[in-house]
Formats: C-alpha cells, structure tokens, sequence
DNA sequence: TTGGAATGGACAA
DNA sequence: TGTCCCTTCCAAT
C-alpha cells in the first residue's frame, strides 16, 4: 500500500530497528545479490524517505554522522516498492519492530510477524534464528535481532551519494518533509495545462501523493480533477497542500489512510462528534477506535455508492490508466 | 488452475 | 497513449 506516509513509517522503523547496527545483506531470491554484497556487513546510519522512495545510508562502523562529508563514504540503497513491494519484518521480541507495511492484501498493511521470544532456559544459550523467507525476498536485511524481507519492489539499488541526491533533486516538494516548499507544488501545477488530477499523481509536482490520496484530497477541496492545473486558484492549491501535510502524517501515524471526518462516516449517521480531545485512531483492524477500511474514504474505490456529504453517486472512470474516483456533484467542475 | 486487479512508474512511439 | 515489469491474493473456472 505504498503512499509515502508508508514509505516514512518504514523508514521511521528501520531507523529504530536497525539504526547504527551491523547489518547482514543478502537476497534469498538472487536479484539483488550484487547489490546486497556491496553493503553487506556495513553499519545503517541513515534511514529517508523521499516521497515514494526510500534510502538506506550505509557505511563502515566508524563513520560519524557530525563528519563533514560524511555522505560521500556512505552507500545508499534506493528502494521504491511500485505497486506491490513490501517489507515484512520480524523480530525476537527485544526489538522494537511493531509493524510491516506492504502491498494491498487482505489486512492492508498488516504483514506482521513478531516472533515469540525463545522459552527462557533456551534463550540463555540459543540464539534467535529469523523465519525462513517467504515468498520471492528480493532482500534480507539481518540483525543479531530482527529481520526485514523486501518483496516485488519496483526498484532495488545500490546508489553512490551524488546518484541519491539527484533523484531526491528531480522530485516534487514532500507534504511530509518539513524541508518542503509548497510554493513548488502550487506554482507547478499553476503553470500547466494538464488536469490537476493528473498533476497530483505526477512525483516531480508533488512527491508522495498516490492514488487513494489524490481521489481524497481533491474531495475534499471540493475541486474536480479535470480542471487544468492553470486555472485551479492559487488558494485552492494552497488548501489541498495544507490538507496533505495533515492527512499523510495522520496516515504515517496510524499505518492506514483515514480521509473521512467522523460526522461522514457510516456507523451512527448523524452520532455527534466526539467531545473534547479527539478519539485517537489505531492502526490495526482490530484495535479498538480503529476506522474500519469501508469508512475512511469518501469517494476511493466507492463508485456506485452515495456521496457522503450529498448522496450523489460516485463517478469513476480512467485518468491515464489510473482509476479515478469523484463525486459529480461535489466536485463540479464550474464550482471552482 | 487460471486470471484479474492492486495505493506505481519507466520507457517507446 | 500504450506496453511492460515487479508479486500476491482471491474469485472464478
């Protein structure tokens, strides 16, 4: 399920799990073994998300992150998962390794595999041995105690530094970065001609935004996907901007994408909001206070079902090869 | 057992 | 715009 609010959670756990500790690299399924060999044995000292993407920084022991130059002897691994990449991990319970996130499955995001720790005469002795891989494991990252699987990325690399930078240079402002500058986001799409439905799928314009994202945001701007980014108004762009920033670290917190407000979901047509402090949102299906999946959009994947807010079917059709999901009515393309 | 679909993107024409 | 790639899951055969 990789927005980038998955992507900097991942990176968030890396850091946590694997952060200035000796890494085994490998790749069960051999794709990657030259690249795995290069970084093989080295220390994780950097763990980013740029968008979409993802960048392990990884170096000898030694390397000291207040060195100046200190990126140049590190080697950075570029991972971006496309449709259905996904890292699964496991751990032998003294990490802190909480979740995976994934493909779509069933429970979205919800791979997780959090070994037992060993019975306590064994553990004495035995050291923890991670699972088997599963599946086609493009890669293996290994700790003394925990393990991180990557499947079906749509790349995998081994990148110097300056290689690094340049693809984090080519791509569009990060709603979830705090170096980011909206005004990037809101003068490229201003500048165009192409449909800011389409402009919001493109990374160099916005980097982060997917498909789920995209449909939602733009609901909720009430602006319809088909306008030309020239003509959406400058403090519309500004709003989907701002509403980003809020959704995505929302969705980086939970693991999950929420885009509905409590007033507009299913359950108690009506229920008044919550009083006081808002209800805290979980990630997993079954905690409790957890928005289930059938609730938190207001028009992805909902085509054919009322509007939330006006009870107008949702529309969907093709943008580029991409489905798109819109309220007509809401998002009427002379409302704005 | 097969095949379609999925929160993506690179590339060719 | 179309085609291809990466992998998994599940409904339909």
């Amino acid at each position: 399920m990789p927005e980038g609010h998955t992507v900097h959670r991942l990176a968030r756990t890396f850091g946590e799990v694997f952060g200035g500790q000796a890494v085994e690299v490998s790749s069960p399924q051999g794709r990657f073994a030259a690249g795995a060999a290069l970084v093989d044995g080295l220390v994780l000292h950097a763990a980013e998300a740029v968008g979409k993407q993802m960048f392990l920084g990884l170096g000898p022991a030694d390397h000291s992150p207040s060195a100046p130059g200190l990126a140049d002897d590190l080697r950075w691994v570029r991972v971006h998962l496309g449709l259905y990449g996904s890292w699964t991990f496991a751990s032998d319970g003294s990490a802190e390794v909480s979740h995976a996130i994934g493909a779509p499955r069933k429970r979205v995001g919800e791979r997780e595999t959090v070994l037992a720790a060993a019975a306590p005469e064994e553990s004495v002795l035995a050291a923890w041995e991670p699972p088997d891989p599963r599946g086609a494991v493009r890669v293996r990252i290994l700790s003394a105690h925990a393990v991180a699987d990557l499947t079906g990325p749509t790349a995998c690399e081994v990148i110097s530094p300056e290689a690094a930078l340049a693809v984090q240079r080519r791509l569009g402002p990060d709603p979830l970065r705090s170096d980011a500058d909206p005004e990037r986001f809101v003068s490229a799409v201003r500048r165009s001609r192409s449909a800011v439905g389409l402009l919001l799928m493109n990374q160099d314009v916005v980097a982060g935004v997917g498909n789920i994202y995209r449909a939602e945001a733009l609901f909720r701007a009430g602006q319809s996907p088909t306008t030309p980014g020239r003509d959406v108004p400058g403090d519309v762009l500004h709003e989907i901007w701002d509403d980003l920033v809020v959704l995505m670290a929302d969705g980086a917190a939970i693991g999950a994408i929420v885009t509905t407000r409590p007033e507009h979901r299913g359950d108690g047509a009506g229920a008044p909001p919550p009083r006081g402090r808002r209800a805290v949102r979980q990630n997993t299906d079954a905690a409790p206070g957890a928005v289930p999946r059938d609730e938190s959009f207001y028009v992805y994947q909902r085509d054919g079902l009322p509007c939330r807010v006006c009870g107008t079917e949702i529309a969907r059709s093709e943008m580029a090869g991409r489905n798109l999901f819109w309220c007509p009515s809401c998002q009427r393309d002379d409302r704005r």
